[in-house]
DNA sequence: CAGTGGTCTAGACCACAAG
DNA sequence: TTGTGGTCTAGACCACTGG
């Protein structure tokens, strides 16, 4: 077997695959524990530790301290997606980037947006609502609302120069936010700002972020026909 | 300021992600290296390592060898997503399960999917097509082409106690997959299994793995109306 | 070439939780 | 109570890469 040393934490990861999916390990055993691995192996404990949190991460192990650490029975695969700033997406597959504002305005906003972002009274909202393009064809539309009272200094940006999404990135830095993918039956207008067919069925992301409890921004991206979001396991 | 001892690595990183939400760091921004924060926090070079690695994980940060560490200008977020078992889906929100068997049978399989699973000859398939159930209701619709060369024995398997997927999860173990998330208009016999008014928006995940480049299985599942994939940011 | 992050080690103590 | 993973330390060497 192997009996040369292991002596990174990639060869012990490996190691421990291999024997995961060989089936040395079965699904729901428990395997040896840190120390025994690390004089197995001829590693520090340490070492054995990096790699087997590293796979307990991705959801393969399941580690309880005194329990022991088991091979998952049903492992819960994990995807990892990027969220990437719709600029550097297109732009990403070489294509020309544009976007165009279709309303700005300060308003109230409807109940569901009040509950999602968990608002306390009735701060003052932008409701901003644009397009992002891809090579002229519309790629992504966007309905925003942002709460004024976290950023102010929305007001002065100049949004013919850089989208909400840009300014807020730079300027509003968050610390915790929700996401949710759906599919929609984009609206008449949503469905005449992307150009595709009414009641076509169209990808959906709603994305809200606070800073601290404080809320910044609630985004509907409905994207265009077609779209996809890829990621590996 | 902290001239307290910051001892291990999640204080460090509250300290880290805070001077960067504060903009003490600012975009961009070359931070100190990891042997002077060490000294600033009073702790170990170690500590601060694993403090910097896990935000770098989550994409705030960008480092690199000899170049430093970064606060990275538009933070690429990470979310992820637990893609479950279904019955596990379905019954940790306290519903019944149950699944339903349409159609299985071994038939060449169309060339998109061919193409998708990367497979080299005419490998014999097994086209399995069926419904989880939630309640009683439908709740995503399966569409599976499994390559019976990587796993002949599951052709033994009893799929009135166990469905495809949960058998292909215990039995087939894979190492690497891809997973895409897009929205369709369920096509008739799609709308009509889940029950469906023709045509409307569904949500799609499609899932193809391997193992070791021998190509398992390739699904297609489609999710009743309305359902939607969440995560936090 | 030289500075930075990446990693390994040996040992130590701690925190949690199973029995 | 006690075994297990979780973490910290101080020091060392390595690997990558910018200048």
């Amino acid at each position: 077997m192997s009996s040369v040393s292991l002596s990174n934490w990639k060869a012990v990861e490996a190691e421990v695959l291999s024997r995961i999916h060989s089936r040395q390990w079965e699904p729901g055993q428990l395997i040896p524990n840190e120390s025994d691995l690390a004089e197995e192996f001829g590693c520090a404990r340490a070492t054995v530790n990096r790699a087997l949190r590293a796979i307990a991460e991705n959801g393969l192990l399941d580690r309880k301290r005194k329990a022991g650490t088991r091979v998952a029975t049903n492992p819960v695969r994990r995807a990892t997606l990027n969220i990437p700033v719709i600029r550097e997406e297109i732009e990403a597959g070489n294509h020309s980037y544009a976007y165009a504002v279709f309303s700005s305005k300060i308003e109230e906003p409807p109940l569901n947006i009040h509950a999602t972002m968990r608002l306390n009274g009735d701060e003052p909202m932008l409701h901003h609502q644009s397009v992002h393009l891809s090579d002229g064809k519309p790629y992504v539309a966007s309905d925003r609302w942002i709460n004024l009272d976290a950023v102010p200094d929305i007001l002065n940006a100049d949004f013919k120069s850089i989208s909400a999404n840009e300014w807020l990135v730079a300027n509003a830095p968050f610390t915790n936010g929700d996401i949710a993918f759906s599919a929609t039956s984009g609206d008449a207008s949503i469905a005449e700002r992307l150009g595709a067919k009414s009641g076509e069925a169209l990808f959906a992301i709603d994305r809200t972020t606070w800073n601290n409890d404080i809320a910044i921004t609630s985004v509907k991206l409905v994207f265009h026909s077609g779209y996809q979001m890829r990621t590996v396991l």
